[in-house]
DNA sequence: TAAATTCCCATTGACGACCATTTTTCCCCA
DNA sequence: TGGGGAAAAATGGTCGTCAATGGGAATTTA
């Protein structure tokens, strides 16, 4: 399964293209479509990026019949309206769309933030400040990361 | 399975042709009827687009509803009785019929919005609108968007 | 026969494929 | 342990192709 870790910043041509680090196209290998999946994050200025076999989970949750029913939906709306699909150049490239890069604030640089199941593209100083508030509020709240046994199922928290 | 993801707007020319964006008509190839299957929207003023064999899909689970029950039969009449096939051309275009583009209160543009396993054809302006107000409330509810990981079973939201 | 609809072809503008160059990383060896 | 060189990654640019669009001819329907 693929892991995103760590940050790389790259830069983004008057095209809009920027290079996905070589380390997160590995992750990405073998996938039924060579490529990324990138939506606005919701709270935060900041674009989120899953493999395409992700977001297919994610469309499992709700069946045709569902349509109909009364609540619901909306953020799976909002999620599949706001994605694109972003294929990889032979360079191993994408081309940001205005929408994304401008949700983001991105104009030169961008920021490859690794999420584990999922990577982050950010403007750098964004990117940056954004980790130190993080850091902060995780050492206020005094979180401990709780490292699943094997044999455990399931990850640590979320 | 095709997914339908992003939002794509173009043109209806005068006579009343829009062309389907080549990224939706690639999720729906090889299917057994070159077109979609579209309908108006319930409570939107939006048409409800599907691949035939989806809309198939469709009908079983309306007959796996209670027989005779109310909800059976409106929601049958509703759906198959508004519902049109759009063929494409040769150059992937469908013609719009009237009483659809009325109901979405479509004139020189359409925005063709991806969702997840079909999509929805809106007036521009009112697609940005309720996309806006999904995002919102989905913020309100305080909705996360959650990855279902391998092996799960659905997932999106809780 | 008029009107409308489908088929066919032409244009153009954006995007994807391809190629060249620079920069960085990694490895081997002095 | 540091330097040199090779390989990989990142970057920049160009060209061809295809999607979107528009118009007209052909065919069907009223």
């Amino acid at each position: 399964m693929a892991l995103f870790l760590s940050t790389f910043v790259n830069k983004v041509d008057k095209k809009g293209r920027v290079s996905v680090p070589a380390q997160f196209r590995a992750a990405l290998a073998d996938q039924s479509f060579n490529g990324i999946v990138a939506i606005p994050a919701f709270r935060l200025n900041a674009i989120q990026a899953f493999d395409y076999e992700s977001m297919q989970g994610l469309s499992e949750g709700v069946d045709a019949l569902e349509l109909f029913s009364e609540e619901q939906t909306s953020l799976a709306a909002a999620i599949f309206a706001d994605a694109h699909q972003l294929p990889f150049d032979g360079e191993g490239r994408i081309v940001l769309p205005k929408e994304l890069a401008g949700h983001a604030g991105i104009t030169n640089l961008a920021a490859f933030v690794g999420q584990g199941r999922y990577f982050e593209i950010w403007e750098p100083e964004a990117a940056r400040s954004h980790r130190e508030r993080s850091r902060e509020q995780a050492r206020r709240q005094g979180m401990t990361l709780r490292l699943p046994r094997p044999g455990d199922e399931g990850g640590g928290r979320r």
